[in-house]
DNA sequence: GACTCTATCTCGGTA
DNA sequence: TACCGAGGTAGAGTC
């Protein structure tokens, strides 16, 4: 990783096209090749960046950096501060916890968690505008189409709603309800649902997870 | 902005748990508080980040960085190879041209190019549950709504969906079609935008704006 | 402050 | 590879 601190002016042609006036900033070159220009504020993002690959030729006072795409970064360099270099080797990456698709697995191990004597018919069942969370079927063996959000939406709402469309076409399927379930759903998306006939189930992540299970799997 | 190149592990308790096994990374520190932990690849997203307001404290051997949200982020340094401080100042920030926003100006400048002798009525025409890219009149004298994106996806078919429902309330209006334009339409939001009788355009932004204007205008 | 929508979204999964 | 959906989405604009 190369650390380049500057005054520059920095400007992008891909995409669409973007210009930074003169001022002093931290130009960070990765391993990979990626090329990030920050700023010292404006939370993570960069003000302008080229994801790689991309391939990087340093002139005299300027460097350009061209991907695949034909998109060009060009920096212009007005006054070197500093120019650090560091081998920072491979990093073995992150883990996560706590996502939608665990709470879709631990809803999928279980869907009575969801409602009594739901049955698991598919996870991510396909339909031509998208996969289905769960497709399950009820104790009356009639069946259910299962949302799942870790935050209960209006987007969820109609996501699901979107799905039952479909699935009620199918006469094999016909007919389809709906069920929403996530870890907090808000008032508005529970009025929608209301309107559109679909349930709504709160569930607790750490509850489905067993706070046992949770304590020994944690890293 | 501060620079420390260090092998740490870092752990995130927030809206998800994160954490980070030990390596070598660059761990930035900007003058409004941000903390940035990235690896040497993966474009520009860090690895694990804070962003301001947050209070970062320095114990013996790790950080606490603490947002007003009780969310926290915990850097264990196990070996420093670096630490850099710059004087940055205050960006002037970025100049941007090519988003949505231009993409719409151009429609509304002449909607002909989305169909043949449509007429602008109104830009951004209000409506209870938002406004409505371009409100037009076709040929015959009916309404058409019209929805600009620059990359079609099926969120921005729901919402000229939500539109129209609303705008058909309108006698003055009614009946009102929904013509659905973008740079890039995808196919799924194809089929929904059949299902609800929207029809879909693409555009070319350069095409509109025309090559020579555009050498003009780029700063 | 809350809500809405864009984004050079990024990122991971899957067909 | 392209497409699709989630995101600690972030960030900007509006009400």
């Amino acid at each position: 990783m190369r650390l380049v601190v500057a005054r520059c002016t920095v400007t992008y042609a891909g995409r669409l096209s973007a210009h930074l006036p003169s001022a002093v900033r931290l130009v960070m070159v990765k391993a990979d090749g990626s090329v990030l220009v920050h700023a010292d504020g404006g939370a993570y993002k960069p003000l302008n960046w080229m994801n790689p690959p991309n391939r990087l030729v340093e002139h005299d006072d300027h460097w350009v950096v061209t991907n695949p795409a034909g998109e060009t970064l060009t920096i212009l360099f007005e006054e070197y501060h500093a120019d650090h270099r560091h081998d920072l080797g491979v990093d073995p990456g992150l883990q996560k916890d706590g996502v939608e698709a665990h709470l879709q697995e631990l809803l999928a191990a279980d869907p009575s968690t969801i409602e009594t004597d739901l049955r698991l018919v598919r996870r991510e069942y396909p339909t031509d505008i998208g996969p289905v969370d769960l497709l399950c079927r009820d104790a009356g063996g009639a069946t259910v189409a299962v949302e799942v959000k870790r935050r209960g939406d209006i987007d969820g709402v109609e996501q699901l709603a979107r799905y039952l469309e479909r699935l009620n076409l199918d006469p094999a399927l016909r007919p389809v309800r709906g069920v929403f379930v996530a870890e907090q759903i808000r008032p508005q998306a529970r009025v929608l649902a209301g309107d559109r006939g679909i349930s709504c189930v709160e569930v607790d992540y750490h509850d489905l997870r067993g706070v046992e299970r949770d304590q020994m799997r944690l890293f």
